[in-house]
DNA sequence: GAGCTTGATTTGAGCGTTCCAAATGCATTG
DNA sequence: CAATGCATTTGGAACGCTCAAATCAAGCTC
């Protein structure tokens, strides 16, 4: 049963809470009862106002409810142009999940364009005009960055998407365990019959990176195996992946765990170049499932983070901050999963075609 | 000079203009005018107010603003989840030259979860809240759809990334002129000694794919070379494009230019499977210059979009049509550029590696 | 010096909503 | 019958800002 929806448009102005009350033979405020605590009015009266808010195609003006009720029911992101662009595509499904999660709890996201070079201070102080956005999500919140104190002290509620790895932890944030990817990576290696996984990471000192290598370097000794001299570290590039791997391969790796999926196509490179086939010759497994995991040939095994339950999270925790801003801070580490393709076959299955 | 930023948070609520008017000795409409039309005060005035302004740390409040001009400052987008999820990079930098250019002007990006599935129409009737934004941006209005239609109905101004392939052209859209890409690609391979250019694209009717046939075909012909057997079509994943860029391989095509780095990259798979290499065998152009464009090994040239430019100019369209919603509709192409890289190689330049 | 223009500032009202306190009706009760 | 309780509804007032019109002080003209 479709609602009328009389177009509104040609009229005068839009149809405003006054006019629905005038129309029903209500005040106003009978009205604004109606659409916040229906449970306030006498069940006719309710139908009654329900039906001439439908007949007439009433919304209440934001505006009006954020200035009186000092709340906009925004949520700021900010977004930061990605350099390499590979990750580009994970922080777009999660941004996606993010939209998703705040709408269903009737929030908006707002976007906030951070500029390039990293978010400059002095750009949010002008940026984030105070009122505009209930809360705020950060991402890329690896090292302890100022924005977090800075938001912490101006009362603004906020989240992050990733721990602090360093300094201080402030606030609220959930955050994909690297570690526990890696672990199971390992874990999936180690059951197709490899023992000589090595692992290629980001150089020291990177918060993520850390977290990665240690879920391997814990699987590998969980099951009594080495891990010395079989761990390399790579810029973030398919060529300094390629070159970084080497070692590992002539140290007689059967498989290699990387940090990411890039890294993980600089060490296909490597096997290439000594005519070897990833998933044949040597297992690789990446990181990220994107979009290029797919469409490797072999395709890639990889460690795929949950973003869209990490968007939900984060709304909830944010949500939650600002219900109580007094509350203990909450972390949420969520668990990523494996996903096996070709560069990792199971026994039994197709060697990959190359 | 730094500016003093008391912190306003530890005082009661935050600063409004009625406080900056009693502290400067001046009426609140004065200290909106020290904000909007600066050239009414007397100099000396202005400089007094300013100077409680910055002293107090005063901001408007946007809630406020929008209810009394009627106008939020918020420009809505639509973002869709990204199915096969090749496109979600360039999807991203068109977001984030959106959000810059908006902020440029004023104005900010507020984020719409399109659900999965196509537009839902009746989805997008609750989604409006009528007053919520000023102006909306379309993205993938390749095909007429009920959206543009609908907000033209609404008197929301709008504007489109991407003409409208099918049915009555409406409203005004910026879009990137994909035959002149194409065209450019063949002309590159031209001057590099090509002439068996083959085409590789989507299936007739995509109004996208046909425009980048359309560039190929065009400068073919005006080389006078025969395109006859020279043009493949083929799904959007690399698997399919793998199989049917085989018949133009076997006619004995030298180059190949495809409708996107996706297809580009099912070329590179099936030049592999008969021991040839892209580059240095066939050369190969793609298009959009997603990331797996540089990350290929060779890498790809590619057509780039001018996203930057595209996100500018949405903006600039969406502001001239608020500014005057009666004047014709404006319509702009922009030019792609080619990005060379080691898949299509200079005559001199080194082969390159495999 | 009366009248007119110009420039600078103030006054009053209202945008559309929700909060607060008070009013209304009506049944129950001392 | 007056008083009390409860459920339902109402009347201002206020949120912070800007628009339109009014005021005030000079500066000019004749």
């Amino acid at each position: 049963m479709p609602r009328s929806t009389s177009s509104p448009s040609p009229k005068g102005g839009p149809v405003t809470l006054a006019m629905v009350a005038r129309r029903a033979g209500v005040s106003p405020q009978t009205v604004s009862n109606a659409i916040n605590s229906p449970e306030l009015l006498r069940p006719e009266t309710l139908e009654r106002v329900r039906g001439v808010i439908d007949e007439m195609g009433y919304r209440p003006s934001r505006a009006a409810q954020a200035l009186r009720t000092r709340s906009s029911k925004l949520i700021g992101y900010g977004i930061q142009p990605v350099p390499g662009g590979d990750t580009a595509p994970v922080m777009d499904r999660f941004l996606h999940a993010l939209s998703q999660a705040a709408d269903e709890a009737g929030y908006r996201m707002l976007l906030f364009a951070c500029p390039p070079g990293g978010p400059s201070l002095e750009g949010y102080e002008e940026l984030l005009g105070q009122h505009d956005v209930d809360g705020f999500v950060l991402s890329n919140t690896a090292r302890q960055d100022p924005r977090q104190a800075w938001l912490a002290k101006r009362g603004v509620p906020f989240v992050g998407f990733g721990r602090m790895w360093s300094g201080r932890q402030i606030g609220d944030w959930a955050d994909v365990d690297g570690a526990s990817g890696t672990d199971a990576a390992v874990e999936h290696l180690v059951a197709l019959g490899h023992r000589r996984i090595a692992f290629l990471g980001w150089p020291r000192g990177s918060g993520v990176g850390d977290d990665r290598a240690a879920g391997w370097q814990r699987a590998m000794r969980r099951h009594g195996l080495p891990t010395r001299g079989r761990r390399a570290e790579s810029a973030g590039d398919v060529e300094a992946a390629r070159i970084a791997v080497k070692p590992l391969l002539d140290a007689g790796a059967t498989a290699v765990v990387a940090a990411s999926d890039t890294l993980a196509l600089g060490c296909y490179h490597a096997l290439r170049e000594r005519n070897a086939v990833p998933g044949r010759d040597v297992a690789v497994v990446g990181f990220d499932d994107s979009p290029i995991a797919g469409i490797l040939s072999p395709s890639l095994s990889t460690v795929a983070q949950p973003l869209e339950a990490v968007g939900r999270e984060c709304v909830r925790l944010l949500l939650a901050r600002m219900a109580n801003p007094a509350a203990p801070p909450e972390r949420v580490l969520l668990e990523p999963s494996l996903v096996v393709r070709d560069s990792t076959p199971v026994p039994g299955s197709d060697a990959p075609a190359l």
